[in-house]
DNA sequence: GACCAGGGTTAGA
DNA sequence: TCTAACCATGGT
């Protein structure tokens, strides 16, 4: 049984396995993303364990955990897919099925068809090598906007090992988890939870008091409704949606462009102060100085349409 | 101990 | 519009 309706996601059922698979896209490299999911010791919203991932998901009040791995049809170079499995003794509805296979679908962009990309940089002097390397790495995302944009805050201006100290610690004080009896997943907090909270709550987390405050009127925001993914969405484009983020407090073009990197899908979103993405341009580069603003826009113009991507890459690239 | 970190706001020119 | 001061603390 398949469906394959515009919007819906695409899996077919394995009731052997008990679980769904999705046919994965041409380009797709599993075990680069798997390199990615593993880039911190210290992340705690999934796990990856003998090379499947693990990540709590909640599903209106139901909350399940996934277990995802990769499948090679017929061990060749055949058509893959991811087999997704749920926890838990009930048999999943069409429904949760439905939501599960959306999240994964969206989670690791598999609808994007990266051809055009490689088409413009698999050759480029520059990116080309990186590219090469990295061909089916796609960009991870997060799908809830306020994690997305808490993670952006808690990043701004720290190295990533503190931000991801930061996480834990937010996730972990705030967040509920799934208990199993190998592990304990855990889900990002709600905005009404967060909303609930004062700035006392937060500050021994190690906040500071500006991102703590950030954070608080980004919850109160979104637990009243005054801003949502979806009424984001309905402004229909994304500079809309840019100009839109623009205006919180706590927000600005770095983190907007991050957001609309990882949450919103803009191909074009393009953090160009972003520290990291001038220190790789910096090595690819030969430099003693991060390139400026100005150049680093020059560098971008050849792969216009592909700025997120690029700048994913470069992140990567800074990976040891 | 200096310098940097996947920045942002505010005040002042 | 542009710049400087400030936030504030872990990593290296």
């Amino acid at each position: 049984m398949t469906s394959r309706t515009k919007d819906m996601p695409v899996f077919n059922f394995d009731h052997e396995r008990g679980g769904v698979t999705i046919p994965l896209p041409r380009d797709f490299h599993y075990q680069e993303t798997l390199r990615y999911l593993t880039r911190s010791p210290l992340e705690c919203l999934h796990q990856v364990v003998d090379g499947r991932v693990y990540k709590a998901l909640a599903i209106g009040s139901e909350r399940v955990v996934m277990e995802i791995c990769e499948e090679n049809g017929g061990g060749k170079s055949g058509p893959s897919s991811l087999l997704v499995r749920l926890n838990g003794d009930v048999a999943p509805t069409f429904d949760t099925w439905n939501t599960v296979a959306a999240y994964v679908t969206d989670w690791l962009d598999l609808r994007t068809d990266l051809s055009p990309f490689y088409e413009r940089t698999a050759h480029d002097p520059l990116i080309g090598t990186l590219v090469t390397a990295l061909r089916g790495l796609r960009i991870v995302g997060i799908p809830d906007l306020f994690e997305a944009l808490c993670w952006a805050i808690i990043g701004q201006q720290i190295n990533l090992t503190f931000a991801y100290t930061l996480k834990k610690r937010f996730v972990e004080r705030f967040g509920t988890s799934i208990q199993t009896e190998a592990h304990t997943y855990w889900l990002f907090p709600t905005p009404e939870v967060i909303a609930a909270c004062t700035i006392n709550d937060l500050l021994p987390l190690q906040l500071t008091t500006q991102k703590a405050t950030y954070i608080l009127t980004l919850a109160h925001q979104m637990a009243s409704g005054t801003l949502s993914k979806h009424s984001l969405l309905a402004q229909g484009n994304f500079p809309a949606i840019e100009r839109h983020l623009l205006t919180l407090h706590g927000i600005g073009p770095w983190t907007t462009h991050y957001v609309l990197m990882r949450c919103f899908r803009d191909p074009t979103a393009f953090p160009i102060g972003d520290a990291a993405l001038q220190n790789a341009l910096k090595q690819l580069l030969h430099r003693t100085q991060k390139p400026p603003a100005d150049e680093i826009k020059q560098l971008f113009a050849p792969w216009h349409g592909w700025e997120a991507y690029v700048t994913f890459y470069l992140w990567r690239s800074l990976a040891t």
